[in-house]
DNA sequence: CCTTATTGACTGCCTGGTCAGTTATTAGTA
DNA sequence: TACTAATAACTGACCAGGCAGTCAATAAGG
């Protein structure tokens, strides 16, 4: 067996130890400011050893955008199980579970910045983005709200055409962290439950 | 007088010139990307100028950011003075207001992009911009909220604590047409009609 | 001993920053 | 008004250093 610290042959790790460098690179950095000699750096490794796995910087980045996303997606297919119950109860496990994945892990926020940062050197990524993550995120929301209206849960309300509504506080509290920091950053419990609070209200039938 | 496209001296202009330059190519490319001698080609002058006002690229880039930010800074003044009639009203009017700024006009969006891209290399810049802009932002929406509930018009509500609740619906506006552009944004009348809608319900006193 | 994953020194390009020189402008003089 | 001198805004050629990408040599594994 190899002694640690020298070389060795690891022809199947290697990729996903890359990515993992390169992504903590690109996100403190930026993709013009991150060096791939610090990433290799990182990953126990030289220069030379990343073209022999990704054929340049750029695609270096796109696989690390597209790897980073994996978990959201996947996440995404358990939230699209036929609704039962009051959908109210639905938003509420949904949206806890939202907070989770987008406003706590660092990881996701990241994402967020670099594909903010470098949409215009990266025009697709977007788009794929937006088809294969955000879109069916958005339609996700949409039946759950759809769904409300059915039950006699929830008034018709502009929430059918832009759940988009709903979804926003998630990425307020996400772009806060962002700028200001975890020191500033909204106190979770309360803001998700104020989120929580004023859609209801706001989506419920009432008043008559 | 000189003749157009010739050498002038302009030591009043230039810097204004130069800022408003540097504003597109840092919109454009991010800090890291932008060079310098585009910059001073844009503005119709040479790189060695650029030195003759602006000690250092980032010297630069940050008179960009404040100088951006000047105009939502000053309209922020007129909209701080003593709320009066409905409390409802005057939220319209202000959200009417700052969706024309931030999500219409490419300029601040563009800002928010930038910060939220650069953040990392200028944290003093993003504590100021809280400190000067977003907190006195917050703090004028507060002051409304607590309005409307000294005047029996809204319930107490966590938009209290959290007025970042009610303004979300802008920033996901601003970013979603930020990364998938203008020919995906959301519409922005309709949009701007449901996000009033649900606040009001959200917000009003009502059921009893 | 053969294969191949890995190295690390090397290259060429790019770009932030410099500075000696150039030219528009203004002030002074007649 | 015409000419000259002094000033300083501006230029552009020039470094110096940094970094993406290359490749011949090396060493681990079978």
């Amino acid at each position: 067996m190899a002694v640690a610290g020298q070389r060795r042959r690891r022809k199947e790790e290697r990729p996903g130890e890359i990515v993992e460098a390169a992504f903590e690179e690109f996100a403190r950095a930026g993709f013009a400011a991150t060096k791939l000699d610090d990433v290799a750096a990182r990953a126990g490794i030289t220069k030379g050893t990343i073209y022999l796995y990704f054929p340049s910087k750029e695609d270096l980045f796109l696989a690390t955008v597209r790897e980073m996303n994996r978990p959201s997606q996947e996440n995404l297919a358990a939230l699209t199980a036929a609704p039962q119950g009051s959908a109210m109860a639905i938003l509420r496990t949904h949206f806890a579970f939202v907070y989770a994945q987008m406003v706590e892990d660092r990881r996701a926020r990241e994402i967020l910045r670099m594909l903010m940062a470098e949409v215009s050197r990266f025009p697709d990524l977007a788009d794929r983005w937006r088809a294969e993550v955000i879109g069916p995120a958005v339609e996700n929301l949409r039946r759950v709200v759809r769904y409300g209206i059915e039950r006699g849960e929830f008034r018709p309300s502009a929430a059918e055409e832009f759940p988009h509504l709903l979804f926003a506080p998630v990425i307020m509290a996400c772009t806060w962290r962002l700028m200001f920091g975890d020191d500033h950053a909204l106190d979770g419990a309360a803001y998700l439950e104020g989120h929580l609070d004023l859609m209801e209200r706001g989506l419920a039938q009432g008043e008559g």
